[in-house]
Parts: structure tokens; C-alpha cells; sequence
DNA sequence: GCAAACCGAATTTTT
DNA sequence: TTCGGTTTGC
């Protein structure tokens, strides 16, 4: 239905929205589904829906909780709700499902045997654990890995499991079975004693401490009167349980009646509080790490009465691309029928390119993407989305050596990082001196010579007295250890205690100075720059300034949270993948994973590697239901592009140094030939069409002669071309910073041939040479990397 | 205790 | 190919 045809109400925050929008924004009940397909404008009814809950005074701004799964989701839409509402945002719980769980768990960790300063683990650290237990238990002797053993116990905690409770229901007469549930129980004895959680733990220990004490889980039902939760299709068991204790009704004052029953004293009984759940089932992309799609598609079930209401109408995409994610994904069997329409038209044809190699799939990429910025697209607007992320190389030495700015999303996090992990090692060591995992890890860092023999000697003391192993440090003279090795000892528990004394002052001292004050001295009294500094190393001297970052962040995090204290800092840095948020790239063409590409738009998209074994990934095949998340993975790149959709792969890629000939996806045949515009198809490529699919784009032939590659004619089957092409470029860093070239100079390319330079853009390291090449045409190419050699 | 040489494995990822 | 982990040798 055209907007036009859609009265207006008067009402601000009706406008403007569609029928089923409007009922979303609108219904009151106990629960209500949202089925919003991609594009559907689900953030607005979102944000809409609870800003109508305020302005109508049916809620205050404490009452309302709502969930989403990234901080920047979250960010976004408290952003979203403050511009309608303003200042009363302040109030609600707007967060992920992990920072939710903290704040509940920091309240209440005394009822469950841990202090308020309790560590997050983050997968990192649970594999550092890991490690040495799979070690001290010989569990590789029965082949049990940390990976393996991490992604177990994940799952069984996501399943809601302890380890004594899986305990009594695994198969202890397998032996290896039997390793690993002891692996799992010293696991969690370990965190215990660390006064630590890892994620999972957030979310279970929210759940059982809901279970265990009611009433605690009373003052939470009592608060929150409506739940509402984002991207509910990505929820895993635990989530939805929690949702689950949260939307309870209250239960009341329980009293003992003897006998063990328990009876109930009536309190508003149908104080259950209504939930809101969003989500598209056709988006559900992670259940490998323990999403269950059943969440949403039994949502009515699950919540007898709940309403659902259909979000089909797309503000996204143009009709043809829209077209070719519905001709995907309606190939997944079990699945509600839902068709995105727009009025927008029909937009460009999405258009395909078939490389005869990875090389050859990016240089079409760069040459389309310089073609898309002379017609005065910002490289901001374009996105290079890929399955894996190792093909994020091949485009990476293509884009640098066409000059193209680009930024990979959601690579290496700023907290990943060795120097930043161990700079909060110290902060941790101080917060919460239990975590034997934190001092351990900055025991040797730096370098004082404390090697794998006097930390086991120092745990081994620890244990033999009763304490715990940053205690111990305080012993170090009675270890009988060398003096060398004793001073070092001495001098960082001197260190840590300095550190404690001014970030963690006794009652009655002198206030708490601040988290950038106490970083400062631990990461100079420690030594821990000096030896940076000192080091020849110059990759040390980026580590100097990633420290230097960080202590900018914890003057960020002064800034915004003036009473925020060392824990709450600690919380955020475990809570919050990067510092520097991934929005406002201006100038860069983004290029990311299919995961990562979720939740975001563009309006030209480029999806790469379009091949069996790639999307869908060869490994998916063997799992339930895999094939089907990889259509669905599929269709969320598809969904993410406004204008313009390209769809390209490559006949061969290199893989593990080894280069194998690929097949077009089999998605790429769910797309109505008509749809697509073949710049140069599979067929083409493949002479005959002999071990590829024969795929639509019959009529594109003509148009395959003015590709980019000019007049340079295709020569099908010919494996000398393929051979030529495969792994001619290398990751070699070339320099040829010091080629000196002026327009009208003749060069080499490697692959493009010969050409002439018509002119010389930029500056320094930055040169770029405009070549007119015989055979390839025109292209820029950056001096510095691009392999070339001058000619005459 | 530490650096160099060697072997083997290699989706997707937020919190 | 590249990364990371382990083994080896100083």
C-alpha cells in the first residue's frame, strides 16, 4: 500500500508508519510477535512502540527493559527513543542480554557466593584455562582439544547445564566422556575460586539465581512491566529462559504451609509483564553458536494469546533485488511464507561476474567500484562482503593496488590485543585479586624471568598454605628461589599493592583515584612501557600507542560516567568488543563477513565468492540444517544493498596454496535468470558449460565484451590463462616507493601488460599513476605496491 | 628461560 | 599460504 493512501493521524508517532507498523506500535497485550523482514523498518516500530508506552504514561522510564544483542544496536536505539522522548531514555534499560545479566549479577552476586568485583572471562581467557586443564587432565590423550572442549561446555551452559548436572546424565563409562566432564567441573571450580564468569555464565546465572530465589526475581518482575527483545531469532536457550523468568507473573510472598508445600499469598497475579519480541526467522544466522530458531517460529505456541503481526513491506531495496532474496530464500522448506515488496520500483538489475580467479573477481571489483565513484558514489556507500575471512585477502591487494581507501569491518578488536589484554591483566589483578588466570598472565610481563617452573613453584606454595596465588606473591622469600627471581616477585607485589592502596583505598581513606591514574602507575612501576619502549621491535611501537589509546579510554570513560567506578570500567571493557565503533567510516568502502554485514545497508553491495564450498561453506553440509542457514546467510547479504547488488565469484581459488576449480553456487540458480545481468557468466567461462552449471544470462554475451577487461578476449577452457592468472599476485610487499614517474612514461604491468601514464595523482606514499593500459584499459594504480616496472 | 625451527590444521562471531 | 602451537637447541 502506497504511504500516500495511509491518513494521517495527527499522532507523531503514527505517521509515517504503515498499517502493520501502526498495529505494532499500538497493540497492548500480553505479548506480541513481530515478524519484520529485512528493511522493514523494525528499529522505527521499535523505538516508536516504546516511546508511545512513555508518552502515554502506561509505563515509567525504569519499567521498560529492553534487549538486543550488540551494544550498538543497543546504542542506536536508546539514541533512537532519546530523540523522540529526550531526557526520560535516561531511566530504561536499554542493553544486551550480557550487560543486562551484569548488572543484575553484580547486584545480587553475594546470593550466589561471589563478589561484587567478579571477572568476565571472554572466550579468550576461557581458552587460556582451558588449556592448562585439558593439559593437567591428559585430555588430549582421548582427543579432546580446548577448542573442542570450550565449544562443549558453551553449549551445555547455553543448554542451561552445570556441570554436575551433566555430570549425572553423561556416559561416564567413556572414558573420554568421563575426561571431560572432569574437565568441566575443575573448569567451573576454577572460576569459582577466581571469583570469575564467562559469558555463558552471565546468562545462566542470571537464570538460576531467578530460580533459586524467587524473590530475587520478584524485584525484577516487579520492575520491568514491559520486556521488549530485539533480534529475537538469535536467541539462544538460556536468553529465552530468561525471558522466560522475567515475563513470570509475580509470585508473591512464599510461605510454608509444612509438609513442603508451599502456597502462594495472592499479589496481583496477573502482574506478568507483556513482551515484545522482533525478530525474522529468515535472518537467523547463528545457530552455531546456539541460536535456536525455534524461539520465534514457536513463539505463539510458547506464549499462549500473543499476537503476531507481519512486517513485509521494504524501505530498503529496490523490487529486483528484493526479487532475488525472495526467489532465495522461499527455496527453505519449513518456513512461513513472507515476500518483501516495495513501491519503489525495480531498480537496477542485480549484475554477476564470473572471475577466472579470486585476483580476477577483485579487479572487477576495484574497476566497478572506481566506475561507481566517477558517477559520484561515495566510497562510504559501497560494501565488499565475503563468507570467509580469508578471502578478504585477495580483495585487499586488488583494492591497495587500485588505490581504493577500504576498511575491514570487525576484524582484530582493539581489546583482542596482546598489549591491551595485558594492561587489564593488571587492572584485574588489583580489582579482583582471586583471579588466579589475571596474575598469572601478568606474572612474566614483563619479561622478569619468571618462567613456567617458579609459576607452578608459586602455585604449588599457594596451595600448600591455603592461599591464593596472588597471596603467594607476598612470599616470595619463603619459596627458596633464587634472589633474582625473588626481587622480581617482591617488586610486582609491591607494584600491585601500590596499585590497590590508591584504586581501592580502605573505608576512611582518601577517595578512589582514578582509573587512568591507577592504570598509569601500574603500567610504569610494573615496567611494562619501559620495556615496550626499550624494545627494537617496531611492531612494540604501535603496542606503546594502543596502551597510550587506552588510557585515553579510561579518560573517555571518566568523562561519560563521572561516578563509574574501576568495576564498572572493567565491566564495560569485558562487555564491549571495540572502542573504536565501526559507524561513520566515511570515505571507505566497508569490507566484512556475511555475519558481520547483518543488521547494516549500503547502497552498493558486492557479494564475493558466489561458489559451492564457499556460501554454502563445505562444511555446512554436514550439519543439520546448515545448507539452510547458508541460504539464509545468503539472503542477508542480498537484503543488506539499496541500488545496486553485485553477485560475483571465481572459476578457481587458491585455498591453502593449493588452487582448486569452483562451481557457482547452487543460490546463484535460485535467482531467476531474468534478474540477473551477466557482465561475464560462469558459462561463458566454462566453454561448454562442462562442470558448471548452466546458469541463466544467456543473453549477456554481447555485453561480456565490455568488461573490464577491454578487448582482451576471453578464452574459455584455456588453462594457460588460468594458470597465468591463479596466484600471480603475491602478498609480497613490494616497494617501489622510490619510482620516480611522470605522464607519457611507458610501464610494465604484471598482469595488465604494457601501458602509458597519463597522469601522476597524490602525494608520497600516496602516489597514484592514471595508466592507459593496450589491452585492460584504464586504471589507477597506487606506485608503491603496484607491480610495475618503467619501461624505456 | 628463550628463540628458532618445525608441524599441522585451516567457517561464520557477539558478548 | 599462513597461523599458531610444540619441540628443539642454546
Amino acid at each position: 500500500m502506497p504511504d500516500a493512501l495511509i491518513p494521517a493521524t495527527g499522532d507523531p508517532l503514527l505517521d509515517g508508519l504503515n498499517p502493520p507498523q501502526r498495529e505494532a506500535v499500538e497493540y497492548r497485550g500480553s505479548a506480541l510477535l513481530i515478524v519484520a523482514g529485512a528493511g522493514s523498518g523494525k528499529t522505527r516500530v521499535l523505538t516508536h512502540r516504546v516511546a508511545s508506552l512513555l508518552r502515554n504514561r502506561e509505563a515509567w522510564p525504569s519499567q521498560i527493559l529492553a534487549i538486543t544483542f550488540t551494544n550498538k544496536a543497543a546504542a542506536e536505539m536508546r539514541e533512537r527513543v532519546e530523540d523522540i522522548v529526550g531526557e526520560q531514555a535516561k531511566g530504561m534499560w536499554i542493553s544486551t542480554f550480557h550487560s543486562a545479566c551484569v548488572r543484575i549479577l553484580r547486584r545480587e552476586a553475594e546470593q550466589f557466593g561471589f563478589t561484587k568485583s567478579f571477572t568476565i572471562y571472554d572466550s579468550g581467557d576461557v581458552r587460556a584455562l582451558l588449556k592448562r586443564l585439558v593439559k593437567e587432565h591428559e585430555g588430549d590423550a582421548y582427543g579432546l582439544t580446548p577448542a573442542a572442549v570450550q565449544s562443549r561446555i558453551s553449549k551445555l551452559k547455553n543448554e542451561l547445564h552445570d556441570a554436575d548436572s551433566f555430570r549425572s546424565q553423561a556416559n561416564i563409562s567413556d572414558p573420554a566422556e568421563r575426561i571431560f566432564v572432569e574437565i568441566f567441573q575443575d573448569y567451573s571450580r576454577r572460576l569459582r575460586s577466581a571469583n570469575a564468569l564467562d559469558f555463558d555464565d552471565l546468562l545462566a546465572q542470571t537464570v538460576f539465581l531467578f530460580r533459586a530465589f524467587p524473590n530475587v526475581a520478584d524485584t525484577y518482575r516487579r520492575r520491568f512491566r514491559h520486556v521488549l527483545v530485539d533480534e529475537y531469532q538469535d536467541t539462544n536457550h538460556a536468553q529465552y529462559q530468561l525471558i522466560r523468568e522475567l515475563t513470570k507473573p509475580v509470585q508473591g510472598e512464599q510461605m510454608d504451609v509444612g509438609g513442603g508445600m508451599v502456597a502462594l499469598l495472592p499479589e496481583a497475579s496477573d502482574a506478568r509483564a507483556s513482551l515484545t519480541v522482533v525478530g525474522d526467522s529468515d535472518q537467523s544466522i547463528y545457530a552455531f553458536r546456539g541460536a535456536d530458531i525455534r524461539n520465534i517460529t514457536e513463539f505463539e505456541r510458547d506464549f499462549p494469546g500473543a499476537k503476531a503481526i507481519l512486517l513485509e513491506q521494504n524501505y530498503r531495496s529496490s523490487q529486483n533485488i528484493l526479487d532475488a532474496a525472495n526467489s532465495v530464500i522461499r527455496n527453505n522448506f519449513d518456513r512461513k511464507d513472507k515476500k518483501l515488496w516495495t513501491d519503489q520500483g525495480p531498480g537496477e538489475s542485480v549484475v554477476g561476474f564470473t572471475g577466472y580467479s579470486q585476483h580476477d573477481e577483485a579487479q572487477f571489483i576495484a574497476d566497478e567500484i572506481d566506475r561507481l565513484r566517477g558517477q559520484g558514489t561515495n566510497y562510504s556507500d559501497i560494501a565488499v562482503f565475503y563468507r570467509t575471512n580469508s578471502q578478504s585477502r585477495a580483495l585487499e591487494e586488488i583494492l591497495i593496488r587500485a588505490a581504493v581507501p577500504y576498511k575491514i569491518m570487525g576484524g582484530t578488536k582493539f581489546y583482542d590485543r596482546a598489549e591491551i589484554k595485558d594492561a587489564i591483566a593488571y587492572l584485574v589483578a588489583v580489582v579482583n585479586p582471586a583471579d588466579e588466570l589475571a596474575v598469572r598472565r601478568i606474572l612474566n610481563k614483563p619479561k622478569r624471568g619468571i618462567g613456567a617452573v617458579t609459576e607452578t613453584n608459586i602455585a604449588r606454595f599457594a596451595a600448600d598454605n591455603d592461599m591464593t596465588f596472588r597471596e603467594a606473591l607476598g612470599h616470595a622469600d619463603a619459596m627458596g628461589l633464587g634472589p633474582k627471581i625473588r626481587k622480581a616477585i617482591e617488586q610486582l607485589d609491591a607494584v600491585l599493592q601500590d596499585a590497590t592502596e590508591i584504586l581501592l583505598p580502605a573505608e576512611g581513606d582518601a577517595p578512589p583515584t582514578s582509573v587512568t591514574e591507577g592504570l598509569r602507575l601500574l603500567l610504569n612501576a610494573s615496567g611494562y612501557e619501559d620495556a615496550l619502549r626499550r624494545s627494537q621491535d617496531p611492531q612494540d611501537e604501535a603496542r606503546v600507542e594502543n596502551l597510550d589509546e587506552l588510557v585515553a579510554v579510561t579518560r573517555e570513560f571518566a568523562r561519560n560516567n563521572p561516578d563509574g567506578t574501576i568495576i564498572d570500567f572493567l565491566t564495560e571493557v569485558a562487555l564491549v568488543a571495540d572502542s573504536d565503533d565501526l559507524e561513520d567510516e566515511s570515505g571507505v568502502v566497508s569490507l566484512m563477513t556475511l555475519h558481520t554485514a547483518k543488521g547494516l545497508e549500503f547502497d552498493t553491495v558486492f557479494l564475493t565468492g558466489v561458489e559451492e564450498d564457499l556460501i554454502p561453506h563445505r562444511i555446512s553440509a554436514g550439519e543439520p540444517g546448515g545448507p539452510q542457514e547458508e541460504r539464509r546467510l545468503f539472503y542477508v547479504g542480498i537484503t543488506r544493498a539499496r541500488r545496486r547488488l553485485y553477485l560475483s565469484l571465481a572459476m578457481t581459488r587458491a585455498q591453502f596454496g593449493e588452487v582448486s576449480s569452483a562451481m557457482p553456487s547452487r543460490f546463484l540458480q535460485e535467482i531467476p535468470a531474468g534478474l540477473i545481468e551477466w557482465r561475464q557468466s560462469p558459462s561463458e567461462m566454462n566453454g561448454r558449460g562442462a562442470g558448471a552449471r548452466s546458469l541463466g544470462g544467456g543473453g549477456s554475451a554481447a555485453r561480456a565484451r565490455e568488461n573490464s577487461w577491454g578487448q582482451r578476449p576471453l578464452t574459455p577452457k584455456n588453462k594457460s590463462s588460468l594458470a597465468e592468472f591463479t596466484n600471480r599476485v603475491t602478498g609480497k610487499v613490494r616497494d617501489n616507493g622510490d619510482l620516480e614517474l611522470t605522464a607519457g612514461d611507458r610501464i610494465q604491468h604484471d598482469d595488465f601488460g604494457e601501458g602509458t601514464v597519463d597522469a601522476i595523482t597524490g602525494q608520497g606514499a600516496k602516489r597514484i599513476a592514471h595508466v592507459r593500459f593496450e589491452s585492460a584499459g584504464t586504471k589507477k594504480l597506487l606506485i608503491k605496491v603496484a607491480p610495475i616496472t618503467k619501461i624505456s
